[in-house]
DNA sequence: CTGAAAGCGCTTACAG
DNA sequence: CTGAAAGCGCTTACAG
């Protein structure tokens, strides 16, 4: 079925069905009338690719999730807990705004270019990004040459510098600096002075400033920041195994830990546990995200939220604005963190656990 | 940057042009270099749109997810451990395969028109529908117009009676009611005799079978099934929150529980907690799913694995196999399950609790 | 207010 | 082996 067909059987020619179809104002009620029964009655749809040819937008809204550093896991989404939660609250909000969303990973450096391919095929009138790393110049790129693009964690001031360039870019995250402070202030209340990092990637925006509250609090209260207290994680479950395996190995822990991110900390709990090292009694450790996982273990994980729904809900919302024109220019948001007290912090007791 | 620009510049006509994008078999290897250095160099990418209009495929899954049940929920899919794991299994399966997924939630029974829609605006090849309820017929009329479709959880045996109208339907699911069977032979092999069902939604295929595996095994073991312990949960947590405490507040329980899945386990264990009821010395709960969270809560949960990656990785191979027309016909599979022994379930002790 | 016609960017018989 | 041309199903100036 096509609008020609239904054309005929209403009476009236393809330009006006078109017209209909588009809610165009100068179309009489009883014309419209006549054209939308004959529609419903055959369940016309028009077809998306024609229309889209025809110079019509998509509504169909890209969802790029780069999971480059888990290249060694074939199934990388399949069970990630952050990646989730982002990616259903994409298809929640964008869905119930009636955009359609196209789900693309982006498992090597490689796939970056698929942003551009997959645009440049007319396949999405925007796109959102989400694990950007350092390496995504391209994406933006791809945001000069008029695809509006939605960057989910990045560094807002490097691009501020030269605004003007970025019309189509949209850059949304959490106040992840805030947050972490908040986090390490709030074991040192707790009495806490030996006081270790599991560092995430530092090639992401958050990575960094969560790395970088962690060592400017630290000085600010005169800590010492011990290097072998420093493990180098990267977000990643494997590289957090060995990292703390490898610090339990040494026989000096620090009192407590700040993980920038659940899934480290779950991992780093799960091997102390293993290695009979008490959480919180011997160490407190304290995350980063509050994924859903974070109140289901056991000890109830500690933890920084990152409000995950409204920065979606932020980033669809003003994609759509860029898409529809409706807004423009470089635009930066970031949403408080908050803090959520659980059960893996305790205060700094007198006893040395000794290995 | 269009065909005809690439033609131009490489000396030649649009159609061949075409010819080689599509990899026809006779055009020389001269021409087909040179076609496609210019194309490399331009950065050209076939417009889709234009592609499907003239014939092609848009190489596009429509991934459905049935989330009619959870309605009161404004956030459906946002914190949903199971259809997180299938979606992004989907993900991962068709983009290595060279397809695109666009993602849809079905909220409520109107939305089911929307596969119907989305199909006729040839927006997708082919559609995976997860979650499919008994109000699926509508589905199944869409792949009668020639849309390929994958129900997973369906009943098989419905369609097998006129298979032959169902020539681009596929079923893939898991072996439900023996891994049901299993479950309550395992809670019956350690000794309980008092045993309560926590039942799935009756309206979906997996929850039925569940049902009938739990009252065929207790039947088939002289085992007195009681109305009370029959607990409808329908896979949602609200529901299992009221059917658990109403069961702790008449204060008479079983001595084991069967969930029909991991989420309705996890929930009636908090609530147990909450009412100082130890699991697994006051009451044992066997789960089904393993789900990514049943490892990780505490105690551990016991449960019956479904394979998902492998249920998900059939789906798609074989839709791609209808899409493509290199497999024909009505087909269905049925994967294994298999107990994961943890630590909610212990055997019956002689000692009743007395609430 | 509305129809005829051009055009969107491809693919593919057709003819040579 | 390859080009000219028709056609895919829409939308939208254009003209009336």
């Amino acid at each position: 079925m096509k609008s020609e067909e239904i054309a005929k059987i209403a009476g009236v020619s393809r330009s006006t069905v078109s017209r209909v179809i588009n809610n165009y104002p100068n179309v009489p009620d009883e014309t419209k009338k006549k054209v939308l029964e004959v529609i419903e009655k055959y369940n016309y749809q028009p077809n998306t690719c024609a229309r889209v040819l025809a110079g019509k937008k998509s509504d169909t809204i890209g969802l790029f999730i780069v999971s480059i550093a888990d290249a060694e896991n074939p199934n990388r989404l399949y069970k990630n807990d952050y990646f989730n939660q982002f990616t259903n609250a994409v298809v929640d909000c964008a869905n119930s705004r009636g955009y359609y969303v196209l789900i693309n990973i982006i498992y090597c450096e490689n796939d970056y270019r698929r942003v551009n391919e997959i645009f440049l095929q007319k396949r999405i009138d925007g796109g959102i990004v989400l694990g950007t790393e350092k390496e995504a110049a391209a994406l933006i790129n791809v945001s000069k040459k008029g695809c509006p693009i939605a960057l989910i964690d990045y560094d807002a001031e490097e691009i501020k510098k030269n605004e003007s360039e970025y019309e189509n870019l949209i850059v949304v995250g959490s106040k992840d600096y805030e947050g972490a402070v908040e986090a390490v202030e709030y074991l040192i209340s707790l009495g806490h002075k030996e006081i270790g990092l599991l560092s995430g990637r530092l090639s992401t925006f958050s990575g960094r400033q969560r790395y970088k509250a962690f060592v400017d609090t630290m000085k600010k209260h005169n800590l010492e920041i011990r290097e072998e207290f420093i493990l180098q994680g990267d977000f990643i479950k494997s590289k957090t195994n060995s990292a703390v395996q490898a610090l339990i190995n040494k026989g000096k822990l620090p009192s407590a830990i700040f993980s920038s991110n659940d899934d480290m900390a779950i991992e780093a709990i799960e091997l102390f546990k293993y290695n009979n090292i008490r959480v919180p009694e011997d160490i407190s450790i304290i995350g980063f995200d509050n994924i859903t996982l974070a109140s289901l273990i056991k000890p109830a994980l500690t933890t920084i939220e990152t409000p995950i729904y409204s920065i979606v809900e932020k980033t669809v919302e003003e994609l759509i604005h860029n898409i529809s024109k409706t807004r423009k220019g470089f635009r930066s948001y970031s949403y408080n963190t908050k803090m959520v007290i659980r059960e893996t912090c305790t205060k700094k007791l007198n006893s040395l656990l000794t290995l």
